[in-house]
DNA sequence: CTACACCTTATAGTCCACTATCAGGTCAAG
DNA sequence: CTTGACCTGATAGTGGACTATAAGGTGTAG
């Protein structure tokens, strides 16, 4: 038969079992067909769904915004703008993310120069400025 | 007296009462003295301790992470390399995390490009490439 | 016929840094 | 003497994406 279990599956799309089950109970995966046992049966191409999922996430998706993604991709009246729109919006989160990250190591690489990394760490002055009275920056 | 009750010191610290029980609990505060009927009793400096955690916070620590800091710097037998290599250490996990949301972020606007936005979802140029057969990049 | 690997569901745990809720005790003002 | 704002501890919930465990059923090779 051109069906495949849940091991066979999750192994080709390298992920657990579990993580397919995960999914069909957040709505992400629809319900599969079942076996007489009761043995999940996935048509061969839901690894296709699979690899949508995993491409999505890797560019920062989270499960709901690729739920909507495939939504958007299944209905006939989506409009590309809207894909688009989530691409951009995500791309504005990421970059909030990455600004945030640099003033965090701008910070952490200023204090880091201030400390030769000799000595007792009572006289580090990375330590002084955690522990200063003001405040450093402002 | 010159003791801060738990709620004082926490509006002082623009943290909840909550948040101060929670540091207690997992060691990031020593026990606070008690009043006879039971209330928390705080020496006013305790609010440096306070800005120490929020400070290194900021900066990307993680609240085990503080905790070592705080140890590092209570001890007299630390060494300021200690200290300096925990900066260190935290600017190679931040780089890190930049490098990936950079790549995240050059992957979407690639894909982002090539959808001009009109039309619907079915002719999206983002879907199509997040449906691929193979894989995008390698 | 018996291993053994697979499958099933339900439930709970993980990480992190809190936040919320509950049932009750305390303190100061009026 | 009551009201209301505070405090206490214990316990559970949050978000996100799983992972783990338990107790059982199934499929197949030898």
């Amino acid at each position: 038969m051109d069906t495949l279990t849940i091991g066979v599956l999750a192994k080709q799309a390298g992920v657990a079992p579990g993580t397919l089950r995960y999914y069909e109970r957040v709505g992400l995966l629809a319900p599969a067909a079942r076996s007489l046992s009761g043995y999940r049966l996935y048509p061969r191409e839901e690894i296709k769904r699979l690899r949508f999922i995993r491409r999505a996430q890797e560019l920062g998706f989270s499960l709901e915004e690729v739920a909507l993604l495939l939504r958007l991709h299944a209905d006939s009246a989506a409009r590309a703008r809207d894909v688009k729109t989530l691409a951009e919006e995500k791309i504005a989160d990421i970059e909030r993310r990455i600004r945030d990250l640099t003033r965090m190591k701008e910070g952490l690489n200023a204090l880091s120069r201030t400390c030769d990394g000799t000595g007792p760490a009572a006289t580090c002055p990375i330590l002084a400025a955690l522990n200063a009275d003001q405040n450093h920056g402002d």
